[in-house]
DNA sequence: GATGCGTGGAC
DNA sequence: TGTCCAAGCAT
């Protein structure tokens, strides 16, 4: 334990650069407050459970939707579970709605709408967890907090100069980031050190020559700051084939189902599908389609998901107005806006092709 | 502690 | 075009 405190040098840490190269280049971002101010908790809330793993420019139309559609936590807690998914569809890790959606529901009933103030408190509600826990209480309540994302991790690391993998080093690492951490401007800094990591020190291109941090760097000295933090090798995608259907009827309508409640693109509406996910099967609607017409589309097309590559056969079928659907199935408008990308590209496959042969 | 969980942009 | 990977969490 002492060895491990004592094992990375961060005394040359320079909080105040970081600090001062922030109030000239800190981006504004809808759901950040301009300091001293501080933004709201459920800006902070919401923003951050979008960023997860999501970069800022794909996160940003969705929070202002959001905020537009559920302006305060109480909106969002009586919000339908579905609405808040359609809203959400496209971003993708769909299980951060849901919880959302849950965390929302606490927070409005079971505190009156006043949001835990420190990390052992937020870390209790559903779908936050240490990284998002010290982010809100940092930034929404300027809470000596420790903030370690991947942006922060990969800059402490470099700075230090440690080689050793992420995993080995984080409990070390909240414990330097809490001995660097500014008595002031408790939430600017995490903030500041994030757009450090993510507009100067990234991964791939250390920017030495016009970082804050430079100067006290042990990365810097080396031949390729870069090649911090060591990487665990990554095991192969493996491919899975797979075949979508499209169904639809003689009023433009496309039939869906409801997918289980957890797991991949859990809760979310989807198309009858075989093949491609193990866990969801449409046995019982396919053979009842068995002798119907079924048009493959001639490209196909794949998707890559966190830990697979599905390729697609995407199948139309049209079925006639007095076809009924077996339970738990439902005709559903045209929305593709409303699902997840890999039911969004079966879709645009078929409608080029419909496009195609009713412009014939 | 390893694995499952999306997506789109940068290169 | 393929590879990498982004403000992680739950189980």
């Amino acid at each position: 334990m002492t060895v491990q405190e004592n094992r990375f040098d961060f005394t040359a840490f320079d909080a105040d650069a970081v600090l001062g190269w922030y109030d000239q280049h800190a981006r504004e971002l809808p759901w950040r407050a301009r300091s001293p101010e501080l933004a709201s908790a459920y800006h902070v809330f919401l923003s951050e459970l979008m960023l997860q793993q999501t970069v800022v420019a794909t996160v940003i139309p969705y929070f202002n939707e959001f905020i537009r559609r559920w302006p305060d936590i109480h909106a969002l807690a009586a919000a339908d579970e579905d609405d808040v998914l359609r809203a959400w569809a496209g971003l993708g890790y769909y299980a951060r709605a849901r919880n959302m959606v849950k965390a929302a529901r606490e927070i409005s009933t079971a505190r009156e709408g006043r949001f835990p103030q420190t990390a052992d408190e937020l870390i209790k509600l559903p779908g936050v967890g240490p990284y998002t826990a010290g982010a809100i209480a940092a930034i929404a309540f300027a809470k000596p907090a420790v903030v370690l994302d991947g942006n922060i991790e990969r800059v402490l690391i470099r700075f230090a100069g440690i080689d050793q993998p992420k995993k080995l080093v984080k409990n070390s690492l909240a414990e330097r980031y809490l001995s660097v951490l500014p008595e002031t401007r408790r939430s600017d800094f995490p903030q500041a050190l994030m757009d450090v990591g993510a507009g100067v020190c990234t991964p791939k291109q250390a920017k030495c020559d016009i970082c804050p941090l430079a100067a006290g760097c042990a990365a810097r000295r080396r031949p390729n700051p870069e090649d911090l933090p060591v990487k665990p090798e990554k095991p192969a995608k493996p491919v899975r084939q797979g075949k979508i259907y499209v169904i639809t009827n003689p009023f433009n309508q496309i039939l869906m189902t409801r997918r289980a409640p957890t797991g991949l693109l859990g809760g979310m509406m989807g198309f009858p599908s075989s093949g491609w996910d193990k866990s969801h099967h449409d046995q019982h609607l396919l053979a009842a389609l068995a002798d119907a017409r079924k048009i493959r589309l001639p490209q196909g097309f794949s998707h890559i998901f966190t830990h697979f590559r599905a390729d697609i056969d995407v199948f139309h079928i049209q079925v006639s107005a007095s076809w009924q659907p077996p339970e738990n199935y439902s005709w559903a408008e045209v929305n593709p806006d409303d699902w997840p990308t890999l039911f969004r590209k079966a879709w645009q496959q078929v409608e080029t092709f419909l496009r195609y042969v009713g412009g014939a």
